[in-house]
DNA sequence: GGCTATCCTTGACCCAGATCAAGCGCGAAC
DNA sequence: GTTCGCGCTTGATCTGGGTCAAGGATAGCC
């Protein structure tokens, strides 16, 4: 199961799929040579813990593929995912020591990495990935915040619309297709990763799933595979202002 | 109730009092009259907002003295504050045009103000500015995500704890008094504000208030001075790791 | 084939916090 | 002084989602 042909023939950032979107995305070929030297891949098992909250944390990277979700434990035991990692996200904090949250592989994983001190003095000289760095950084501070709204003030019903309407955004700008007509995509959580998600019990999570489909805001065949036939009803459930255009 | 001699006299950067905090911290003398040149004073009465939502924002700036909150609203009315900007916060965000949240001023506030294009233009030529604006916003993010964990999993009763040691230590820091033995503030926020903050209803809020004056957590004269004997009890009680210890 | 484990669904019941409603305290305006 | 308004408190009741509990579906394994 392990992703062995990417650990044993790490292809070159020419070719890597998210190169675009990437703290690397903004880097002259030259730069992109100097990360080279210093890259390495890394993969996981879907379930495999990457870093421990608490523990030295040596290397920063991003997701090439699969995904990753960062979660924070009460003494207790509650737990609440605090991000969910696709592939071009950053993950690690250059300028820091110990991991802040746990970070595990939800699906297989693959990781670009770099080993922290090395990339830190490379984002000194090259504010091409420092900048890009701010701009991906700013922009997880928006979705955090946007998913404080969810947490706080949303129902069960309009969260599980809002993780389903993330989700199928973002898949649909993986793939490249358009926001328009049917979308159709493979859930890459359980049920008990929603309810993390949404700080929700997965009891809950499986009952607003059943009155979605019932209502037929979605179409569920097997647990996982869904399909959204109108994009524009499931952004009404999710409260969002559901004007379902055309997105930049 | 302006400020007006802020507005009128607004002071060197020399002896500005978030000068160590804010995203000049690490500027050079050199690098600080570049940014004095561009710099202007604005003053805000509480209760006044200062950006709203989706409005074209010409700036970014520092809040100085005072407070302000950034709050999401759903087309129900249902709010969300997802930040609380204490002095040396950061307002705005270089690289676009809109307002992502609707910015209020909470208590009578004063924030040093750039407009955006001459700030952007410096940022890009400055990186003590750039990097010292990435660790902010990092920073930031994290505060954002363990919010998350308050919303998503906390009881009422410990959402309150958890606002009111946040409070507490953002005090104790602005006013360079440790943490240990009693701590006194003033509340800046109403019990709605904190509502808002919590993800519940001010009368919620205001029960819970009243059980941890009962149970001897706080202490209250009036509604907005507290006393807290003891900080290790009140972050017991917000559910946090209660080593209640000496922090760096 | 059957056995087991994992993930999921559904039902019955309960409780924390929302909602609805009444009233208090206090400063500002007159 | 009286009245108003705002911020806050407290009570009574309701309900969305949690908790507890009992299976069902599917996949891997012997």
């Amino acid at each position: 199961m392990l992703n062995e042909p990417m650990l044993n023939a790490p292809h070159d950032c020419g070719d890597c799929p998210i190169r675009h979107r990437a703290v690397c995305a903004r880097c002259e070929p030259t730069e992109l040579e100097t990360l080279e030297e210093i890259k390495y891949y890394r993969s996981f098992e879907a379930g495999q813990t990457v870093v421990w909250s608490g523990d030295q944390m040596d290397f920063v990277g991003s997701v090439v593929s699969g995904i990753a979700s960062l979660t924070q434990t009460m003494e207790d035991g509650r737990t609440q995912m605090v991000g969910l990692l696709l592939p071009s996200d950053f993950v690690g904090r250059p300028g820091r020591e110990g991991a802040a949250y746990d970070v595990v592989a939800t699906t297989d994983l693959v990781m670009c990495c770099f080993r922290k001190k090395p990339f830190e003095r490379v984002m000194l000289e090259t504010p091409h990935i420092a900048q890009r760095l701010l701009e991906m950084t700013l922009d997880e501070l928006d979705a955090a915040r946007e998913w404080m709204l969810v947490l706080g003030r949303k129902t069960a019903r309009e969260k599980i619309a809002s993780l389903l309407s993330i989700i199928a955004r973002r898949d649909a700008s993986l793939r490249m297709t358009g926001l328009a007509g049917t979308m159709v995509f493979d859930l890459p959580l359980t049920r008990e990763a929603m309810a993390d998600y949404l700080g929700l019990t997965l009891e809950t999570v499986s009952r607003q799933m059943s009155a979605l489909k019932r209502d037929g805001v979605i179409q569920l065949e097997g647990k996982r595979h869904v399909t959204i036939p109108d994009l524009g009803r499931l952004l009404e459930e999710a409260g969002d202002d559901a004007d379902g255009g055309v997105m930049a």
